[in-house]
DNA sequence: CTGAATGCAAACAATTTGCATTCAT
DNA sequence: ATGAATGCAAATTGTTTGCATTCAG
């Protein structure tokens, strides 16, 4: 759990210019605390701030996102979802039926990304690890039928 | 390597429906041979069958997917990218910074789905792998700097 | 013949962009 | 004061939908 002004004193550090708005966006995305898309960052912070627009957010994202305070993640739903890379490392199994996400830690996939450096010369991104499948309470349903 | 004419009789077999812009779409499928997207697909089929509609690829496409001919992967490029069920398991290696796909085969990937299952009880869609991350090549172009 | 599939145009959702203005440094 | 960031509106991109027409079974 970071809150947004050590956030905001790391963007100082590294010369990068704060406003309101971004200040604003990084404690919505902290206080969400998982991943959070464009929209729902626009929805927590619109009733505060309500000049400040969605093109803002999106740049906004772009920017922390490139200055490595923030990592994308697609899972799969359409929208772009954005989380702290300071987040312990951590993967997501998406249920392609109940669109569950599932948050597991990191530790699982470990031998994975070995191989896959030895073999492939590729670095998994930690972070941006998304598992497609079926959740068991899915799994056990489809049985079912 | 399947071609379009097996995968019209299962379509047959099936009692689904067979019009000549199902068979031209799975034409191009086939012709590509490893993922493909909507709009690849209608730049294929436009010159040879013009009033084919870019919406008739994408409820083709839905169709087909919905009756297991298809997997959808989403590989964060923005848009949905089609293959074939018929595939050999594989996943997707998705560099971040060249937006290179690598496949790679399922072997790999067989400790992980285990240990998913067994812990968390979620399977695994073996088709539906993406890892993102760096590949060699990126990766040592980004060491130098 | 009958319901399913198509073409067309229009609607949508997510995201991006051009530009004049404002603001952080 | 100077270039970077913002708001606004408008454009883009990927995808979906409503509806009248056409076509496969």
């Amino acid at each position: 759990m970071k809150s947004h002004q050590e956030l905001v004193d790391r963007l100082r550090q590294n010369g990068l210019r704060i406003t309101p708005q971004r200040v604003a966006i990084l404690e919505a995305i902290t206080d969400k605390d998982g991943h959070i898309t464009a929209d729902e960052i626009f929805a927590r912070i619109n009733p505060l701030f309500p000049y400040v627009d969605i093109s803002t957010v999106y740049r906004t994202l772009d920017y922390l996102t490139e200055n490595g305070l923030l990592n994308v993640i697609n899972l799969g739903t359409g929208r772009a979802e954005y989380e702290l890379v300071s987040r312990p490392p951590h993967h997501h199994l998406v249920c392609r039926h109940c669109k569950q996400v599932i948050s597991i830690d990191g530790e699982l996939v470990q031998p994975l990304r070995d191989a896959l450096l030895h073999q492939y010369g590729f670095a998994a991104d930690i972070r941006h690890f998304a598992i497609f499948g079926l959740c068991r309470a899915c799994r056990e349903a489809e049985d079912r039928e």
